[in-house]
DNA sequence: AGTGTTTTGGACTAAACGGTCAACAACGGA
DNA sequence: TCCGTTGTTGACCGTTTAGTCCAAAACACT
């Protein structure tokens, strides 16, 4: 008996993530969210219920759809391989051609209020990454592809960390891919240097 | 003949820049920056000329005042021990007691407008300290120090996208200092063992 | 067809923002 | 002592913002 929807709300999001991603979150007018999504302000926000609600929305989605290929390049057998994938995927997110560079969730975590739902999102994803590495870590110390007095978590912050440096050089020059793939390839032959040594 | 100015133009700086520093620079309300300086709108805006002119002062100020004790530590002989100590450097800026958490300029990179005077400065001073690292590691190699095989370049890089992404770490995990020491003890370890392995 | 329920869109509001301005204050020189 | 020049201040302004609300519209069901 209802009034069908109009709008799809994932086509919402998906239109709404691109305004973020370029803007971040407090600078990105309602009106270019309205227009990008095609949605009028009650519409969006009977949906949504507010900017950040939209905003929270949104960053699920990108997290949902942007962690899975590293995750699963960190899957590989090879401990440096699995850096070297996951490092190699984040960089296609960050300076991808057809969406905006950078990364929406290093962007929102200087940029979004932090007592909002979105907050405690980011925080997690970029507690996430960390985690997954160092697990990563911890599992390739048990395979013995890392030094037995190795420290996992101090090497997963470290890799967040880069990888986190790696998404702010991105919105800066978003044009220079070769400097991301150079600090790639750095990264995973101090690596591998490291284990070699030994 | 005028009448003297009444307040200091350093001192209203050191008070803006902790305001920046928190807030960002969009995030900044003016009323905080009257309240923390002390002047009245007028007075600001008939020093610094509008709130982008007052931001790229302080940027300015920040930069000269925190740069110098990076590239006094690179001065190191060693230059894993230069690393080690300007990353060292870093972090005392980062996660000091009596300043806010976070870097401003890897902040103000993100925030300000780009168009703006302080846009300029802001890349400048985070081109720069790439800069200054590739040139400390092309010594290095010329010393010897560093395997005569390896990209200076994309050294500096790495080491640059790792400070930016340890200030980002910062401002999210203000306490963790441990942290963030783990990280600078884990690049530097990194760094010897693959110098090492030759 | 008629009715009830929900969506929709844009006019509207209230607040906050950066910025302006004119009156006033404070000094040095004459 | 008076005057010219400049600093200072806070009230004021226009703009932009997120958010509200209601009349109109679009279906499903009877």
């Amino acid at each position: 008996m209802p009034r069908p929807r109009l709008h799809d709300r994932d086509a919402a999001v998906a239109a709404a993530m691109r305004v973020f991603w370029t803007h971040g979150y407090s600078k990105a007018p309602l009106s270019e969210l309205t227009a990008a999504t095609g949605m009028g302000k009650g519409s969006l926000y009977n949906m949504f219920g507010s900017k950040a609600g939209l905003f929270s929305a949104t960053v699920e989605a990108y997290q949902a759809r942007f962690s899975a290929p590293i995750l699963a390049a960190l899957g590989a057998e090879d401990v440096y391989d699995a850096v070297d994938g996951a490092i190699a995927a984040h960089i296609g997110q960050i300076v991808g051609d057809d969406t905006p560079s950078g990364c929406l969730i290093a962007f929102g975590g200087i940029d979004a209020p932090s007592d909002d739902d979105a907050a405690g999102r980011i925080r997690a994803a970029l507690k996430g990454l960390e985690t997954t590495l160092t697990a990563r870590f911890a599992r390739a110390q048990a395979d013995g592809q890392i030094a037995p007095d190795a420290d996992p978590a101090a090497l997963g912050g470290t890799v967040a960390a880069l990888i986190q440096g790696m998404a702010m050089t991105a919105r800066r020059a978003p044009d220079d891919r070769a400097a991301l793939e150079a600090i790639r390839e750095t990264a995973v032959t101090l690596l591998r240097s490291a284990a070699a040594k030994r």
